[in-house]
RNA sequence: GGUCCCAUCGUCUAGAGGCCUAGGACGGUGCCCUCUCACGGCAUAAACCGGGGUUCGAAUCCCCGUGGGAUCACCA
């Protein structure tokens, strides 16, 4: 039997971290055991799904590249499939009409909670021998006894009927509702695993009824742990980012994320680096824990520098242009110097976001100088050695890293002093601060133009400062 | 409240009764490297929720308690 996941996401909003590990894992268990990953649109209720939630879920898989093999389905598309089992239920006996209106009910609900009792629909059009010109739902018949499976994850779960109603397959406008669309999807398109958050877990017992009604086998269950905000409460808004894009803008690659979700809840020994290959070799639904996890944005970020560090800078450049051009860079990709520079900022870039700010500085048309910094480092006594720096520079045969390195070595010797006496006030020249690349990789990714100019500007300010006297 | 799920360092986790003096990773701290910031290297602090069993032996199995989470619609 060839193995069929999906994933099921209601269009009600964007695609977010839970939903994407969710996806992620129908993926890999599918692709490990060389099956199919199917993508399934749950947009029964037609009043909150919207179009731009339907592409955003779409974006977001593609970004990270989660790929489904069949779809995207939509349930909206099926409501005729829905009814004719409906209807087939509805002539064996095993759903019944029922007239009661939703004011009805929710009048009832509240008398029953009023008086302490749980609310539960009493069943009184169960065996209602009239049949009202109204519109009716259609209810199916929950039997009495036990409903228990077995979670892959989980183990075993059991659930006593009784705590059960009769649940509304069909609303009195002839829509069909979520637990219905489910299982008649999950048993015509033939799913074999069931792999979606734990939150369904007491969806399943009325899910099984309903298969079971259908004359359909059962698919295996494995119910994800959810994941949980730092105050371990169901991850939201309120913790953060939740939606996948917007990891996207603040500069993750996609498969740092993909990294990160996978080990939260999965695990394989102590491995904490996966490829995509070696994460659909080895996963298993064993090896995901039973227990909710706190997304860990510090972790994310430590996964993202990992990968922007092993990336190549050329591949980097067109996903760094975006955030770039944000800043008020157009022309930073189409720069001859852009792949040397990406190169200076790759070590030290936790994301893009922080690469492309750092990028800033090879683009500017004039330097600022922090106060402090300028005050500490462009004094006086700098005047004669940026003279002979830009004298030597811009008579240098070979503007490279090693090249530049010799270049001040000699001055370095010359004058008897050390690296850092002349590189902090170079890099105050040339950045407006202290902090910044390697003195030697900056300079050759900035290029010699653009640094004479620089150093030149610094000797104006530092012979600016000396009184006239 | 009913029902269901869960419980190892701050966080993600390894751990399938003896290999546990509980391992790894992120984060923290200290040191080294060093032209600043990083990268990197080394070191270090830090956990089996509590109580009962079972067993020669329990982080691992069972029960109870406690804590956290989820869910109870003509939403999905």
């Amino acid at each position: 039997m060839t193995v069929r996941t999906r994933f099921a996401p209601s269009p009600t909003g964007y695609l977010h971290i839970g939903g994407a590990r969710t996806a992620l894992f129908n993926l890999l268990f599918a692709r490990h055991h060389g099956g199919k990953f199917i993508l399934r649109v749950e947009d029964t209720d037609v009043a909150r799904s919207t179009e731009e939630s339907i592409q955003a879920i779409l974006d977001g898989m593609s970004w990270l590249g989660l790929n489904w093999d069949e779809g995207p389905f939509f349930q909206s598309r099926r409501f005729d499939e829905y009814r004719k089992y409906a209807g087939e239920l509805l002539e064996k006996g095993l759903c019944y009409r029922c007239w009661c209106t939703p004011e009805e009910l929710e009048a009832r609900r509240e008398a029953a909670m009023k008086e302490g009792r749980t609310p539960k629909y009493d069943g009184r059009c169960r065996d209602r021998k009239d049949s009202p010109d109204k519109p009716f739902a259609v209810r199916f018949k929950v039997s009495g006894g036990v409903t228990s499976f077995n979670d892959v994850i989980k183990g075993t779960i059991s659930f006593d009927n009784s705590i059960l109603e009769d649940l509304i397959i069909l609303r009195s406008d002839g829509t069909p509702t979520y637990n219905f669309c489910v299982v008649v999807d999950d048993a015509t398109m033939d799913i074999t695993h069931v792999i979606r958050g734990d939150d369904h877990i007491n969806n399943t017992p009325k899910q099984i009824l309903l298969y079971e009604a259908l004359g359909h086998s059962l698919p295996i269950f494995a119910h994800l742990p959810m994941i949980l905000g730092s105050d371990k409460a169901r991850l939201s808004k309120r913790h953060g980012a939740t939606s996948v894009m917007a990891y996207r803008d603040m500069g993750f690659l996609p498969h740092a994320l993909i990294n990160y979700l996978a080990r939260l809840g999965w695990s394989h020994g102590d491995q904490e680096i996966f490829s995509m290959e070696e994460m659909i070799e080895k996963f298993s639904l064993e090896s995901v824990g039973k227990s909710s996890g706190v997304f860990n944005p510090e972790k994310l970020l430590w996964l993202n520098q990992h990968y922007i560090k092993e990336t190549p800078a050329e591949t980097l450049v067109p996903i760094l242009e975006p955030l770039v051009d944000e800043l008020g860079v157009k022309s930073a990709a189409t720069d001859p110097r852009i792949v040397k520079i990406v190169e200076t900022l790759k070590e030290r870039s936790k994301t893009l976001k922080e690469m492309a700010e750092g990028a800033l500085v090879y683009f500017r048309e004039k330097i600022e100088y922090d106060p402090k910094a300028a005050q500490k480092f462009l004094t006086p006594d700098m005047a004669e050695l940026f003279t002979i720096l830009i004298e030597r520079l811009g008579g240098l045969q070979d503007f490279s890293h090693s090249g530049l390195e010799t270049a001040f070595n000699s001055i370095l010797e010359e004058k008897t002093i050390k690296l850092g006496k002349l590189a902090q006030p170079v890099r105050v020249a040339l950045t407006g601060g202290t902090v910044s690349p390697g003195i030697f990789e900056m300079i050759e990714a900035m290029g010699r133009d653009t640094t004479l100019k620089r150093l030149a500007d610094a000797l104006g300010f530092i012979t600016a400062q000396v009184p006239a006297a």
